[in-house]
DNA sequence: TCTGGGGTCCTTTCCCAA
DNA sequence: TCTGTTGGGAAAGGACCC
């Protein structure tokens, strides 16, 4: 998703026309080892699965508050210039008539490990980076499947369409990054193969913005140097680029521009942090309104690890004002924890150290770093309570598993009538 | 126009210890 | 003992991605 739109019409002899890919003969993909599978408008697509009658129509899928952004938009609805990111009331303007759907809980995720495990039946080397898009390396599985990059791509398509409903674009290429961009170029529904031998006429006339790390900031920094193309970026000595936007993204991007990737695709990569966050739907200051929401928070981040089996040394806070300046502030703890009581206690305690008591939240956050695996992170100078909070939080673990999300939490999260009245 | 929620990675700054 | 240097780690924030 994303940034496809401003690379079209570019580079277009690298497309295959959508049925190419079962008809015609297939370019020369000696070499490409890497797929890059991207689920098209994914969240529409799942939710247009139960109304076909609106596949022609321009669909959104938003959430209901009136501070929400599109989640994902399919095509019709991308004509008339709605994007993902873009706010719903900006969105409503540009279409009026758009359907606009709320997103449906668990639905993408089943889809989605769905799709994933198709992937991983043509080759273990599956790397997912996020719920619609993953990387393949099938080099090591093209004699097995007495195929071709190109073919087990065409057979890929086919298949999330027959099991899944939906349609998905395929990038080809020797490395991560071209095959990446290469899906972007192959959207909606189809697929471009990067050929070795043509990757420098594939890739220098792209804007820098296509390259991996270039957002707004650094376009802007590379433009005023004077560096628009991807071919600017490669004829540049690294010296100037260090200058325009530092050591490590001058580096990243001169080999990316020179056609160098070195990453693998890598199946099993660690998570690094964990967290959770809510924008109010108006501006709080109510003491007790932004304290129950950062012990929900907490509850959901400890939970959370807890169900991946990890424990985290670092608690960090972020907050929004209603002026949208953001702060985050840090903390780590003695000893790694995945109990909510340990969170919530760090989180409270930074909010209020660097919150003034008036000041007008827009959002929360609570999320968790410094992660390591619970037998690693053993609890060795936990005292006095703390080993009973974990026991009663792992307990709730599991009525909420057998009874619903909202079968037991705290008795400070109830509204006030009902903790009042002692029941949770 | 009015900006979600989930993440990763990098740079800068500060503090502490050697 | 005092001062300066260096290096590492933690914290904070920014940019970016989907």
């Amino acid at each position: 998703m994303g940034r496809s739109s401003e690379l079209h019409g570019r580079s277009s002899r690298f497309r295959l026309p959508r049925g190419a890919d079962d008809a015609g003969p297939l370019p020369d993909d000696t070499g490409c080892g890497v797929l890059h599978v991207d689920m098209d408008a994914f969240f529409a697509a799942v939710e247009l699965r139960a109304r076909p009658e609106l596949v022609a129509e321009p669909v959104v899928v938003a959430g209901a508050s009136q501070r929400s952004v599109v989640m994902s938009a399919n095509y019709p609805a991308r004509e008339y210039g709605i994007r993902s990111a873009m706010p719903v009331a900006q969105a409503r303007r540009l279409c009026p008539r758009a359907t606009f759907l709320t997103p449906t809980r668990g639905a993408y995720s089943a889809v989605s490990a769905g799709v994933m495990d198709v992937f991983r039946e043509v080759t273990p080397q599956v790397e997912p980076l996020s719920l619609d898009e993953a990387f393949l390396d099938v080099s090591g599985a093209l004699r097995r499947l007495n195929s071709t990059p190109a073919g087990i791509a065409a057979d890929i398509r086919a298949r999330v369409v027959a099991e899944f409903g939906i349609t998905c674009s395929v990038g080809i290429a020797p490395v991560k990054f071209l095959a990446k961009l290469a899906s972007g170029l192959a959207k909606p529904d189809g697929m471009v193969v990067v050929p070795r031998s043509e990757v420098f006429d594939f890739l220098h006339p792209l804007p820098v913005s296509a390259l991996w790390g270039v957002g707004g900031r650094t376009r802007a920094a590379l433009e005023r140097a004077g560096i628009s193309t991807i071919g600017d970026v490669a004829a540049t000595p690294v010296s100037r680029l260090k200058r325009a936007v530092g050591v490590a993204a001058a580096e990243q991007m001169h080999a990316l521009a020179s056609g160098h990737d070195p990453r693998p695709v890598t199946p099993d990569s660690v998570e690094k942090s964990f967290g959770a966050e809510h924008t109010f739907d108006t501006d709080q200051d109510d003491p007790e309104v932004l304290s129950r929401e950062l012990l929900r928070l907490s509850e959901k981040v400890a939970a959370g690890i807890r169900a991946k089996g990890i424990r985290a040394r670092t608690v960090s806070i972020k907050v929004r004002f209603a002026d949208f300046t953001t702060i985050t502030r840090s903390r780590s703890l003695v000893e790694p924890t995945d109990v909510s009581r340990e969170i919530h206690g760090c989180a409270r305690t930074l909010f209020t150290q660097h919150t003034p008591s008036n000041a007008l939240v827009r959002l929360l956050g609570v999320r968790v770093e410094g992660l390591v695996s619970e037998d690693e992170g053993e609890q060795l100078s936990f005292t006095g309570d703390v080993p009973r909070w974990r026991d009663a939080e792992v307990a709730a673990d599991g009525a909420r598993s057998r009874f619903g999300a909202t079968a037991v939490y705290p008795a400070s999260l109830l509204p006030p009538e009902e903790s009042s009245e002692g029941s949770g």
